[in-house]
DNA sequence: AAGTTATTTGACTAATTGGTCACAAATATT
DNA sequence: AATATTTGTGACCAATTAGTCAAATAACTT
């Protein structure tokens, strides 16, 4: 009956949540969304709501594309495997020329100025990507008593990923990292 | 001969940098500095130039108070009590109702939204901050291989900073500056 | 007391912000 | 082919953005 979208809304919602990751909440502007997604403001308010929500989206697809990705993929290799995979991500992203850093750890510094709701969301994919961290380290160390922490590994790698958008080199980067895994 | 000011540049100064600290370059606009210092727009326009140039300010007034004089502190400490000093530092800072983060390391996570004087401004103290961190290493363990390396220390403090901004408990941010040192 | 000089103030830009809305366009059913 | 219904478009809005400027103000020196 009715008028069918000339869009493919996944392809906006990738869309959309590659430019929150470039540039923030807060640094993104309806703008940056129009130019980005190709659509207009109408068509964008109509199918994605406001900003917010669209950051909520973009928060969303980010848990699924990119969170919940490396949870399977480090649950599916032995812990010091999959601490590898996760410590140096962020050297082999900046190698490849990609400084966003983890839309994820960049909503934690912006935290103050998202809605609830997203506070929410990012609070929890930061909890689940703990938990898989723990399992890692559980699957490693089996029973015995560690050194290292899982928040420890969390925070390095929010560290990686804002200094990765702060101009440091890979190569730092991935020394950090390095340095990580010769603790396990 | 001419009219003096009724107000203290230092003092403003101190003010302008708490403000930027709190809501980062992007986030702070004009209607806060005025807000925020007591100053009209023209009053700091006429002593401290632009926005861009005020963040400079900012960044150099952190640069004093804040990092110089941790790499004071650390510098006059035995190299495990001063990476204990800043591993901690997140955590008590939250303990105390400070959310603020690390306004160097915020600066790091907004670097593509800084001209190129505030970039290299940032990148400077990174830089020294770093050193201060191997210094302590270097203290502490000697001429003996390390398996910790200088720029995971940064990178553990760099992540905390940001997991204080984006709602972490101080317990778990002082458990993970624990474990660092534990890896001493 | 007068004059010089810098500071303060508020009014004023032009551009951009997020957001709304009425209207035109397009389709699948009837 | 007419209609119902949704999508797309461009004009529009009020608020805020960073920034400017002329005029009013206030001291210190002469």
């Amino acid at each position: 009956m009715a008028r069918p979208r000339t869009f493919d809304p996944q392809a906006v919602r990738r869309k959309i949540m590659n430019i929150f990751w470039a540039k923030g909440y807060d640094g993104t502007s309806l703008s940056d969304l129009t130019k980005g997604t190709g659509l207009k403001k109408g068509s964008l308010y109509g199918a994605f709501g406001d900003k917010s929500s669209m950051f909520q989206l973009a928060l969303l697809e980010y848990d699924q594309v990119a969170v919940d990705r490396m949870i399977e993929i480090m649950d599916s290799l032995p812990g010091d495997q999959a601490l590898r995979v996760l410590m140096l991500a962020p050297a082999n992203a900046v190698d490849a020329n990609d400084r966003r850093g983890c839309l994820l750890c960049n909503s934690l510094s912006e935290y103050g100025k998202l809605d609830e709701v997203a506070r929410q969301m990012a609070t929890r994919s930061r909890v689940q990507l703990l938990a898989g961290v723990e399992r890692a380290l559980a699957s490693h160390f089996g029973g015995t008593a560690q050194n290292v922490s899982g928040v420890q590994i969390l925070a390095t790698y929010v560290g990686l990923g804002v200094m990765a958008r702060g101009g440091v080199d890979g190569a730092s980067l991935r020394e950090a990292g390095e340095a990580v895994l010769r603790q396990l």
